[in-house]
DNA sequence: CGACAGATGCAACAGAGTTGCATGAATACA
DNA sequence: TGTATTCATGCAACTCTGTTGCATCTGTCG
């Protein structure tokens, strides 16, 4: 699969408490830990996905909110709402989540990164100003086209 | 503005119910307001300005909400969520919200048909099946640009 | 005008996200 | 290294959107 761009290399916690730290904010274990595993994954995760990941070591349901929150008012992150209307975040800096194509397979709800450049914007009637353009992909994934029925 | 194409032909109430009822379901006061409401919208409307729309003569919020779930499974009507992840409806079939791009404004959140044509789909990796395609643009209409703050 | 499937309204529920406030801990500074 | 300060956390209570079950009502057909 070429076409799958891998994740952000490796970070060390102590690299991850740095960048937190360059925002003005407080290295906290929470924040680091959230940031870690957006870092390492392949996808946009979700605030579900997370409070999964975190299994037992996890944080309160309201204290993972605002962390989410204010990873993206810091700019390490950015949030975007999938076809299923939940959040999904992904770190930003890395450039990995910046500028490419998301396809979302319709079965699984797991989110693929293409690396297919961005589509040229259309031209705006006048007086409108572009801030963001995004083109979003649906269908079926190959994993869920070759197993036969998805759950 | 000749970039946004006006909104599907005016429509009697009794043409309304015919299309309902050929549906095979019943033609009721709530589909046929709700379905002219659409029809007349020149975007896709919130569950939330629709039940503002209705004022007065407002429909219980279950109703409304099992109406537009009705005229979306009876193929009357799509639903697409927006960035700020609320729903939209509009009507299918005048072909009026489909194929073309939509623009929404931060501001004012207000969406707006634009009649560039849809973008030609990146390719997938291999065994990806291709559904839907969607280029969402978003940032300041005219109005909000030139009103200076927008509410 | 009935009869009856199907639509409505109401109440109660479920889940995501928010707010206020007291407690706890990361950082700065002595 | 110890302490003060300020920011972050956890908890409880709340709001908002959407859903479910059930009794009542009504559009359609005969
Ligand atoms: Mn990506
Ligand atoms: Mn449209
Ligand atoms: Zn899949
Ligand atoms: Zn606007």
């Amino acid at each position: 699969m070429p076409d799958i761009p891998p994740a952000s290399p490796p970070t060390d916690g102590d690299d991850l408490a740095e960048r937190i730290r360059a925002t003005g904010a407080r290295a906290t274990p929470a924040r680091i830990r959230v940031l870690e595993l957006l870092t390492a994954a392949p996808a946009p995760l979700s605030h579900q996905d997370i409070e999964g990941a975190l299994g037992a070591a996890s944080l309160d349901r309201v204290t993972l909110y605002r962390v989410l929150d204010w990873l993206v008012e810091s700019g390490l992150a950015v949030k975007r709402a999938d076809e299923r209307r939940v959040w999904r975040f992904s770190v930003v800096g890395g450039g990995v989540h910046h500028g490419h194509v998301h396809f979302r397979c319709e079965t699984c709800g797991r989110v693929f990164c293409l690396d297919a450049p961005a589509p040229r914007p259309p031209r705006l009637p006048g007086g409108f100003t572009l801030a963001r353009a995004e083109l979003d992909l649906s269908g079926r994934c190959a994993e869920c086209n070759a197993g036969g029925g998805g759950t």
